[in-house]
DNA sequence: TTGTAGGCGTTATCAG
DNA sequence: CTGATAACGCCTACAA
């Protein structure tokens, strides 16, 4: 009972036996904790290294009250994105990681049960939401019972709740400006879905809001509005509003999915971009690079606001955070190659 | 002592003091375990349902010996997916839920410790890995140690490990053949980078000789070969291929962003698909469907590889899996749109 | 500076 | 069919 026989982890009690220590010395030294000498430590480290032992996390959880686990929802089905912008869990597990959380990815639509369930069960210590309406259950249910989590987008009422967000209205404001700019006045959205609009999606609301205030503030006479499903909807959406306003001069797609169903409908149709008609989408940096044209966009650092959302809970989490943090990411204009003047107001 | 006032989640304990029975009763109910008075039960079930009690996985897990949670570890950097084949966890997060396991995504790339302390920690029960190369040090390490994983991918030797691929080397003799079929002579395939080949990256190795078979069996003449980066390495690359050799008909990428680029050469070069040039990609459904035309593609099943690879490692857990699971998916060719017969030999 | 003892919430073994 | 009781691996007062 000498050799490391087992075939079992080595244990804290392994390491303390093979220092000849007792545990809670041996603990404290896992824990960074004061008042160890610095010999042991040394001493104990070193066992450590030898015996490659590491705390069960488990164990440590139960012990600590912790989980140093976050979770993400992400409701696969009911998703109004194309899912072209799938790096929101590429950010937030690579924050997590850094900061030596878990990440639990979970797809699974949550019930109310569910959702209660994830720290009931204390497998998780806080959730990322993301897909939030502007009503939305379950930030009511969690903001309720007191529980740890963070919003990518926002609700109608936030007092007390941290977020990151990005402006989608002032997004569509500004892409509009800038084709207004270059003097376009028949500009029409391709927005999101029916159903997101009934459901209170917010980019759903909030970019039509934009697109409403754009078109009285500038006085466009044809608010041209078409909400659909992305990419096939897309498509089938720019094909029917070319027929319907052929005086149409450009298009703003809310996502990079409807970005390319637009493009496709707009080749099929034998428009070029943006010398017939000009396009300007919501979308990150690396779809918008990704199609010809280069997109001119609105960026939408989806990485960035998975990794800034996992910070701000872990904060939270480690009682680092006084107070919410709500975070309101300003839209940023970038001009590629697929908006352009004006040319043919009418090109039939 | 006797109210819920607890601010504290309901312990086993408390479900068992609330139905006047000892805690072992009510355990074996939470754990289906026969020998359990049918009233008891249905009594305890009802209680459980009020008090909204969930048992504590760290808890369950310490006691059992297990996590209840798989890992999938997707190094980010690294990488020569253009990222736009995401959805191979969305699938194993949703076939992880569904056996209810939890999920947990590790983007830190690893060092050999770290990937021993995911299992010594127990925070995990076992990994899905991924970006998998003909040798991987990864793969000797969990082998050896005899922790329980699941490959995307496969080694040059699987004895013994459990794996999902796809059949890249057929997939893209397949690929070859279509285009033979439609006339094509002068075909290049747009590769993996040479850090993917250096590093014996699975798919880049076993494209490059499916490549080079097809050529040698049909007896291609040129067989024009060009690794890069993907999106803007293959934009490059496919332009200078042009240029090197106007001859080319035909074009296979090797994955989503790969094609993506090569489709903004080609535009820009002003060739026509697929009048001037056939193109072909190894991509998902979704990918070849949002471009302009859609492409002809060898399907690259991700999300259901995904599914499919934690469902095998869940079966291995649970310890219905007898012996290794080695599955090879067949090469899927879908013709779409950028592909077609011969025309201009040259166009020039 | 270090050790002892109790507890975290479950499961599992063994009597009864 | 049910109930003590001992782990599981670690943390944390409290003592020494």
């Amino acid at each position: 009972m000498e050799q490391d026989v087992s075939d079992h982890s080595p244990t804290i009690a392994d390491v303390a036996r093979a220092a000849g220590i007792s545990i809670s010395t041996v603990s404290r030294i896992l824990n960074n904790k004061p008042d160890v000498a610095e010999a042991t430590r040394q001493r104990v480290l070193q066992i450590i290294e030898e015996l490659g032992y590491t705390p069960d996390a488990r164990a440590q959880g139960l012990a600590a009250g912790k989980s140093r686990t976050i979770g993400m929802l992400y409701p696969i089905e009911n998703l109004d994105l194309t899912n072209l912008e799938l790096e929101f869990f590429v950010g937030a597990a690579t924050a997590a990681g850094e900061a030596d959380y878990f990440f639990n990815l979970i797809t699974r639509p949550v019930t109310q049960n569910r959702l209660l369930n994830l720290y009931r069960s204390a497998q998780i210590d806080g959730v990322i939401l993301m897909q939030i309406n502007v009503q939305d259950w379950r930030v009511d249910l969690l903001r309720e019972r007191g529980y740890p989590f963070v919003m990518i987008g926002h609700c109608a009422d936030n007092t007390g709740l941290s977020y990151i967000d990005l402006d989608f209205e002032s997004a569509i404001i500004k892409a509009m400006e800038h084709l207004i700019e270059l003097g376009h006045r028949e500009i029409a959205l391709i927005g999101h879905s029916p159903a997101a609009h009934e459901q209170g999606f917010g980019p759903a609301v909030r970019s039509l809001l934009g697109f409403r205030r754009a078109c009285e503030t500038y006085g466009l006479r044809v608010p041209y509005r078409k909400v659909n499903l992305s990419n096939q909807g897309a498509y089938r959406a720019t094909l029917e509003l070319l027929d319907a306003h052929p005086g149409l001069t450009a298009l703003v797609a809310v996502d990079g999915g409807t970005a390319m169903g637009t493009l496709r409908a707009l080749q099929q149709a034998g428009r070029r971009i943006p010398d017939d008609i000009s396009v300007l989408a919501m979308t990150t940096e690396k779809v918008a690079q990704l199609v010809t044209p280069p997109l001119t966009h609105i960026d939408f650092p989806t990485e960035t606001m998975g990794q800034w959302a996992a910070e701000m809970l872990i904060k939270m989490l480690r009682g680092e955070a006084s107070e919410p943090e709500q975070v309101m990411l300003e839209a940023r204009l970038v001009i590629r190659e697929s908006t352009g003047p004006v040319r043919h107001p009418r090109r039939t």
